[in-house]
DNA sequence: GCAAAAGTGTTCTCGTTACACCCATGC
DNA sequence: GCATGGGTGTAACGAGAACACTTTTGC
């Protein structure tokens, strides 16, 4: 009855708590990720996610979003909890158990210089090296959740410029579906929701024609949302 | 720079971490959760949930199921982790983050002496006093995850005996969505699934007629799975 | 024989899929 | 004037929703 002999706090383990955040962008049709050159031992040097200890005055979310402000610039943005890695062994420095989280940025909003001063480098989500510790299995798992929830929550547009066109949309939604989609069926349903607000400009950096730009409805979801409007985008 | 003054784990906060675990059963038509008096200060005494702290030498998982076991005698049963609740005051007696987990168990396969010997008792999830800390919130969320999750994974069977009927079924589904299916329409859905198989033998419990018992194949439901299949109930 | 739950089929509707051509413009 | 990417409509199909009656049997 392990429970019976610990009857108070201060009996208790204490142990250290990580957070590690999965930053993804969308850069020209391709899904990137943001990885750092580790600045600590064991494995100081090595390519690694964005994280950070969780400090005694802060919850889980506020350290993710403080190496987040710290690595990039960037508040405000999209950030979800993934999962608990914390296997007595998955760090060989110390007992150690980290919240993984994933994080959806803007990849030209964020701060060029900010990011090299740390060290970090983009790099597309089929070409990631080696990482440290069980990085790698938490990308995998964070790409896993990415392409769910993308079809069920319209997540996608955070990893868009605020302004954007029909085909770039699409090319994302490609991206992390890893597979074409048609035209027609892509456009019909996306406009079906109504949450695209047409804007009179129009965007002429890949294609002489020009694509009309649209803003997602942010306000318009919310109401969606709360009456009960589920965003699907596929059976997938 | 946070990050650049703390170089080694050793100069790292250690934090108390939990796991707190929502414990769903399903009996006559009313789906239950599992809590008990809390056994340590403050609060002694109230109503929480089933949980632990997380020792040195356990993972997160291992701490809750070792927990399941000495609640309820049970062993392998449907354990996924829901979220972390790590605000910096959420626990009045000291800094502790929890990881909040939701098990699924058949209502009459666990040991009931060890149930009563831990003060644990069952609640129908509409009349769930008030917990302690924040796990009125745990439940909350482990009840719209269950929700979802219901809807696109078959873990339903995990709070149905092995053998079951299909009114039994829907009347379950029923409990979790919160609404009456049609009968013909979910009969015919569930079958179609070719994941149930129908057993020679018919349960009297519920009528004079008697309806017939089924067993979810499991071993299909893994190849199914692996080949892309996806276990879709409803567009909610 | 009747009450009470189990079991069964069909039609209608709507959303998804598949598919091919014209449009606007910069060069 | 032509190459390039943007933009549009329709028909066939399939899945979900709605809906009512027969069967079995214990009392």
């Amino acid at each position: 009855m392990a429970l019976e002999k610990k009857r108070t706090y201060t009996e208790q383990p204490k142990i250290l708590v990580a957070t590690d955040c999965c930053v993804f962008g969308f850069d020209k049709g391709i899904l990137k990720l943001l990885v750092f050159r580790r600045r600590i031992d064991p494995f100081k040097g090595e390519w690694s996610l964005i994280g950070s200890f969780v400090d005694e005055e802060e919850s889980v979310t506020d350290a993710a979003r403080r190496v987040l402000l710290e690595f990039t610039g960037l508040e405000n943005i999209f950030l979800e909890e993934l999962k608990v890695y914390s296997d007595v062994d998955r760090d060989t420095g110390a007992r150690c158990i980290s919240v993984a989280q994933y994080a959806l940025i803007r990849i030209n909003d964020y701060d060029k210089e900010q990011v090299e001063r740390h060290g970090a480098k983009w790099f597309a989500i089929d070409e990631i090296p080696n990482l440290v510790l069980d990085h790698n299995v938490m990308v995998t798992d964070a790409l896993d959740r990415l392409r769910q929830k993308t079809t069920r929550a319209p997540i996608g547009f955070e990893l868009l410029p605020k302004k954007f066109t029909i085909p770039q949309l699409q090319s994302l939604y490609e991206a992390i579906c890893q597979r074409k989609l048609d035209d027609r069926n892509f456009r019909k349903k996306l406009l079906s929701f109504g949450l695209l607000i047409k804007l009179d400009e129009k965007d002429k950096t890949t294609s002489k024609k020009g694509a009309f730009l649209y803003k997602f409805d942010h306000d318009k979801y919310k109401n969606l949302e709360e009456s009960g409007f589920n965003f699907v985008l596929k059976p997938l």
